[in-house]
DNA sequence: CCACGTGGTTCGCGCTCAAGC
DNA sequence: GGCTTGAGCGCGAACCACGTG
């Protein structure tokens, strides 16, 4: 009589569930944590209703040492109260759901030391896969994660990266030069004529492909870029580059586009707050399509990119072992709001 | 003469370490993973260089199953890419963060069976901590969810609820009902008689409590509510609620509280899009005061509540030992924007 | 001879998987 | 065939074995 069906402090084993029903280790691991070998019917349900009475739940620790693989996926993002990430983390949350992943976090906050100390850090966990959402994998600043990546690697992980992507890892890509010729076509159609662009540093590709396929877009139809102003990816990056834009002179009738939605909201604030109207007077367009971008007035201009599936790619991209790159690439669609009304 | 500084397939162990080193298992662990005991700085250099070399980082799935306990704290939400839960999950990884702690999400997507289910994986982890964003922890349908938090407690581990807490769980709570209080009484004060409330169902205790309070608040300064609408936490949800309000008759001057900001902002565009205005003709209020109310034009009125430090405040209240329910209990401010103008 | 301080050995955490009966 | 036994995953923490004073 010994006390069997007790809660016990501390979690139920596998053994607590075997003892409970009779078998040995061995028999309930394979009826609870999936294997190619058969048990009998009679012992299944045993071991089944032990489990469930038990209350029991297999220690994924234990279960990652013992197979030498984790059930896990880090992913890596600037700021995840960023809509874009926020978006883009939920895609990938709903892929890892689907294939019994868990995914963990990080926040870099755009800095890159920070964030080879966060890859080292995810390293320990052995995730299966990792995602870097925002990180320049080129130039001086990558040198140090260049070599926790490759270790990642070594280590039989995956490594995904969301945009332009670099050496060895898989890259899940948006046509951003396509995108945003597209936009700067569109736009130029629309009568606009003269255009500031604020971008991000230079040597970050995302900004500089946009920019430059925004310039080719815009100047092929008859524009012409002004100006191009370097900020950052953040709202508050682009609220002020235009505050200080507008200090000189700005002529009613001019464009400025955002290099995201998240910088274009900014800027529309900062024209606003100059005094200025957004749409007639001074248009505005960004990139992205965040949520937000369609419940402010005037609606925002951009390019839709489906984040939520580039993050859901990303996911397969770090997990699937057949996965050929540039798979579905992902459409993109000019979106053209109250932000950039027509020009006569 | 035997491969030493072999890069390994598979990441560097323990093992590997000690043995470049030439020492023991045991002093390698004391250097690399904390210990009380010391060890002569000759051993300790030489660990410490091997290391380096190997690029060894400890495997945190076997320190957890050799410790018991693991560097885990566990996160649920409704949906991450809402500007809520961004923000709070913000704050819980900068907590996570400082004190050496992992993180890991799941999406619950505002469904209780799915929850319970999330719950039930996220135990397998073994986290330090759980927790609970978006979640009714008491009414039927949290009877399922009970049981697997009583099970996660009886583990070992702390369960935090942001927001009412209930039963053994530590919470971390916002003052509903005296925030949207104040924000009643300042509305009426501002001039509105008349409010009708967009909130969730009935025993959502959130929303109970703001409607509540927002009802003190605005009755006693002489408003009247006309009208309690059910809908959700959602944007979309706040959209349609407004939207079918709308096709019914509600006079210019009427004010519409929305449950939180999200379902604010939903409401707002559904005012545009029937044809009125917001702000004179229809005022329109929220709750939380996201990053985008202040973006938008009109701006939203609201409370503004400190996501960022609740999500701090509740790891802290997963990790923290000792720890004192409604420790600093977080400030509301009313913000009150051109979301609701002056009436005369 | 007995502390003590420092390094090594060994067992076990909870689990999987190959080999045995 | 179906179940069990046993070895081992990478690590931590007792425990033991020395060498000093």
């Amino acid at each position: 009589m010994s006390d069997t069906t007790a809660p016990a402090r501390g979690a139920a084993t596998l053994h607590d569930v075997a003892r409970a029903a009779g078998v040995s280790l061995a028999t309930a691991s394979r009826v609870l944590n999936g294997s190619t070998r058969k048990v009998a019917e009679s012992y299944r349900e045993r071991v089944e209703a032990a489990a469930e009475q038990l209350g029991y739940t297999a220690n994924l620790s234990a279960q990652a040492t013992a197979r030498g693989t984790s059930a896990i996926v880090a992913l890596l993002v600037a700021d995840i109260a960023d809509p874009y990430f926020g978006q883009l983390a939920s895609g990938v949350a709903r892929g890892a759901d689907e294939a019994g992943l868990v995914v963990t976090i990080a926040i870099t906050e755009r800095d890159p030391q920070r964030e080879v100390k966060l890859v080292r850090a995810l390293r320990g966990q052995r995730p299966r896969g990792l995602i870097l959402a925002a990180s320049r994998v080129e130039g001086p600043d990558a040198v140090g994660l260049q070599g926790e990546l490759d270790a990642f690697s070594n280590m039989g992980g995956r490594v995904v990266v969301v945009g332009p992507g670099g050496g060895s890892a898989r890259s899940v890509a948006v046509d951003n030069r396509g995108g945003s010729a597209a936009l700067g076509a569109e736009l130029a159609d629309l009568g606009y004529r003269d255009a500031i662009v604020v971008a991000a540093s230079e040597g970050i590709r995302t900004s500089d492909d946009r920019l430059a396929g925004f310039t080719e877009g815009f100047t092929a139809a008859g524009g012409v870029i002004r100006e191009v102003r370097r900020a950052g990816f953040t709202r508050d990056a682009g609220y002020a580059a235009a505050s200080d834009l507008l200090t000189g002179d700005v002529p009613a009738g001019t464009l400025i586009f955002g290099i995201s939605d998240v910088v274009a909201i900014g800027i529309m604030s900062a024209v606003r707050d100059a005094g200025r109207q957004v749409g007639a007077d001074i248009a505005v367009a960004g990139f992205d399509d965040i949520a937000t971008g369609r419940d402010i007035r005037p609606g925002l201009t951009t390019v839709r990119v489906p984040l939520e599936d580039l993050g859901y790619q990303a996911l397969h991209a770090a997990t699937d072992p057949e996965w050929t790159p540039g798979e579905p690439q992902l459409p993109l669609e000019v979106i053209v709001r109250g932000s950039t009304p027509p020009r006569g």
